[in-house]
DNA sequence: CTGAAAGCGCTTACAG
DNA sequence: CTGAAAGCGCTTACAG
């Protein structure tokens, strides 16, 4: 270690000034002449000095850090969105000048979790923390917030609005009339769906725009298809086992709460003999990475998490900076995206 | 906001103590009785105390973050195990007690780059730092351990042993050897390699252990049938091209630098109706997450990243901690997976 | 066993 | 425009 670390007292001396000066300079104070300013940075630079952040933060800067709380109750690992997300968050909290203290929570009833993430925020660790995989209610969440840490959450609303809370969500309310829209066009009117997890917002928001969007075009939704989901590929195989033993007609188009649900089922489907889409169609949610490339090609509607978490990222890092009392709500578009796996009929 | 934030002097005016005492109890020291410490510790909890970090760091206590820095030229969101990696780190972190502020590197040579780089080093955010896709030399490394800052890297050497490095990486030659002891044990003598990214350290000790594994069958390494690759699918599908392209005849079996190149690979040869492992078979290496879901099933050498990432996080949180100067380097085994990509001949 | 005091390395009113 | 000084909230020798 050949680096005692010089401090800010040194650079003031060898530039001739106070630390007060250094200390200026260093926070792009307006009143610091150019020839002093370009005199102290030469030496800043000489000696490759950095402000030991600590010591800022002590003297009342921020962190410049913002916590990313992935909830991840079973294994994280195969999810691959997760790491689009991961990656998006933080480049975006970079061009900010922020950096991201990543987390990931198994439980978030969990005592020891509960303590360990409400110590991240109380020991100051991070200026805010933006919650991804939560539950409609979380009451750590809800704790965070009471105690006035600004916090982001992808997939809840502002149900009883706070300024410190930042809501993201997709419009699964237009998306669900997209995928219905289009299927009848396609001439379908016999229509089931494969919910996602129904303690999640968005579980409900689909679902409720699934039936918004029959009522619209006066078609009935029949309770029979009408499957429980849990947003994983396994629970849409198991959705279409139950609707295949169940003494009813199928329809004719099923949609699912995402495209991993969509995968299950179209697997369950095949072992069953049919055919996607020539036997029935499905039509996916999300527009997963693997979507493109499967067999068949899977219709689904996109939706661009990245862009939504990029969203996020700069409105909590703005709420930080700026501690604006608004209240914030982030809505992001979808879109259908036609392949192969629905078929006119 | 509710929280003027409680400090530890108001903790010890309640608790009828001096800070000291206050900061002995939560710093476990050992010379303050049980009784003292229950007290302390009541009015710590009573009023939900956590000491402000920065003011501890400032103190002399460390910030127990460690820096992950994933080097990523390209899109990282596609590969999955980026994901596992970072969940991996961050768990083993976590249960030392230790947290990890996760950044992207798009291009070590980049100036902004290495200056944020070091910026996050110097500012004393982390006590150490983890660095995932290296290639064999980045100056960037090199600076912060000559820095004396604490790194661990994986993919990397012991070139010039140092203590502040700690590296890790798979036992490549033994894998090397397996495969193709497999593949000998099948009857084949005409084995093709594509190479992975020489400038990466794996790159390299698998080509030399393919080499000295062929040489121990004293099998001849026919230079048309070494193509080079990258560890990207792209790649092996490249270089399938070239090599049918060329006036030879073919290998009866190839082994891929890694499970994506030998898809590639895989799809290519199947573009020009060769059929695997019918007509060619093909070995891959890493093990994959979707190894196993391929068609068809690929055979391959298995690695574990996860407990690789978890031995090195420990190493470098241990080097961080004790300081020891023992060289370390951390070395994993592999071991072949057969599934059905090969045949015997 | 425990308190008073110094110190960690900065920033920012304050005064000039 | 700039310096001296106070203060940020802790920890840890030091002395008793």
């Amino acid at each position: 270690m050949k680096n005692p670390k010089i401090k800010s007292e040194e650079i003031a001396r060898i530039a001739g000034v106070s630390r007060s000066t250094v200390s200026r300079v260093i926070n792009n104070y307006s009143n610091v002449p150019a020839e002093t300013r370009d005199k102290v940075m030469k030496v800043i630079q000489d000696y490759n000095y950095f402000p030991v952040m600590s010591a800022q933060v002590l003297a009342g800067k921020r962190m410049r850090t913002i916590g990313l709380f992935l909830i991840e109750p079973g294994n994280v690992s195969s999810d691959s969105l997760t790491n689009m997300l991961l990656v998006s968050v933080i480049e975006n909290a970079s061009e900010h000048g922020y950096y991201i203290l990543a987390n990931i929570i198994r439980d978030t009833k969990n005592k020891d979790t509960i303590r360990s993430v409400k110590e991240i925020f109380m020991q100051k660790r991070i200026d805010g923390g933006i919650f991804i995989g939560a539950a409609i209610n979380e009451p750590l969440i809800e704790e965070l917030i009471a105690e006035g840490f600004v916090v982001g959450v992808v997939d809840q609303n502002q149900e009883y609005p706070q300024s410190n809370r930042i809501v993201a969500n997709f419009n699964n309310d237009s998306g669900m009339k997209q995928a219905l829209a289009y299927l009848v066009d396609l001439g379908h009117t016999k229509i089931g769906v494969i919910n996602g997890d129904m303690n999640r917002l968005s579980g409900q928001t689909k679902y409720e725009g699934f039936k918004k969007a029959m009522h619209l075009h006066n078609l009935p939704v029949k309770p029979d298809w009408v499957l429980p989901g849990d947003f994983h590929d396994r629970s849409g195989y198991d959705a279409i086992q139950t609707l295949l033993h169940i003494p009813t007609d199928l329809p004719t188009a099923i949609i699912a709460a995402n495209d991993s649900v969509a995968f299950g089922a179209i697997r369950a489907l095949k072992e069953h003999g049919l055919q996607v889409p020539e036997d029935i169609s499905v039509i996916g949610f999300d527009d997963h990475v693997l979507s493109d490339m499967h067999h068949p090609a899977l219709t689904t509607i996109r939706v661009d998490f990245n862009d939504m978490l990029k969203h996020l990222t700069t409105d909590v890092i703005a709420k930080i900076e700026l501690g604006t009392t608004n209240i914030k709500e982030i809505t992001m578009d979808c879109s259908l995206v036609v392949r192969d796996s629905c078929k006119r009929i």
